[in-house]
DNA sequence: CAGTTACG
DNA sequence: ACCC
């Protein structure tokens, strides 16, 4: 939908309300198994308000004592993560460009206060990767700002079916999460929790693409 | 006041 | 500048 020269693409209404009903469905099943767990932050151990879970082969984790990683078990749990569901990865093929599959499928539910500050996402060896994230709920005011701590910054409200990707100098821009907008959306079920699950899809370790002699170049 | 937020 |  629109489409920039840093890389940056937000896909307005990318997903139906059957292909993000079908999603909800799938996350909801793994999340059953693979709870949401507390992230903290490291060195201060002050509490996110955002809950967090995984699917693939490695997730993103946070805590006190060891900061921010790539792991392949539930912190809490210890056990692997849920696979990732087919239509995440058809998602990733049709949208990222990249050659590599996704690795890592960050989960988070944002509640109707939680809010995600600034950052800039750096965990990843592979980090030409694309990552692409999709709302599902409630609606989110998302800020988007460039490569630097200052400059300035713009917001934009992330619906339920949205799609956003972050590619070439984008990958590397600053972003967050101001505020959930309550009751926005009808898509996740009574009965569950309220607010917003953002899933967002990335490539953790250097594949084909991360081989010498292309390093930084970005596929056809 | 420190840590966080907002960049209106 | 604002919040706790």
């Amino acid at each position: 939908m629109l489409q920039s020269e840093t890389g940056f693409r937000l896909l307005k209404g990318h997903l139906d309300r059957a292909a993000q009903a079908a999603l909800v469905e799938a996350v909801l099943a793994r999340v059953d198994r693979s709870p949401l767990f507390t992230p903290a932050m490291p060195r201060t151990g002050r509490k996110m308000s955002v809950r967090m879970t995984n699917f693939g082969p490695l997730g993103w984790v946070t805590d006190k004592d060891r900061g921010y990683r790539y792991q392949a078990a539930h912190p809490v749990t210890g056990e692997a993560w849920p696979n990732l569901p087919q239509a995440l990865f058809d998602l990733w093929e049709a949208v990222s460009g990249w050659p590599d599959p996704p690795e890592a499928c960050l989960v988070n539910w944002y509640g109707p206060g939680a809010r995600l500050g600034q950052h800039i996402d750096a965990d990843e060896d592979a980090k030409f990767a694309p990552v692409v994230s999709v709302s599902l709920g409630d609606s989110a005011k998302f800020r988007l700002g460039g490569p630097t701590p200052k400059g300035p910054t713009t917001s934009l409200t992330l619906d339920s079916g949205d799609v956003v990707v972050l590619a070439g100098p984008a990958r590397r821009f600053r972003h967050g999460v101001d505020r959930i907008y309550p009751g926005t959306s009808t898509l996740l079920p009574p009965g569950w929790r309220p607010g917003r699950i953002n899933l967002t899809l990335r490539r953790v370790t250097k594949g084909q693409a991360g081989q010498a002699g292309d390093r930084g170049t970005q596929p056809a």
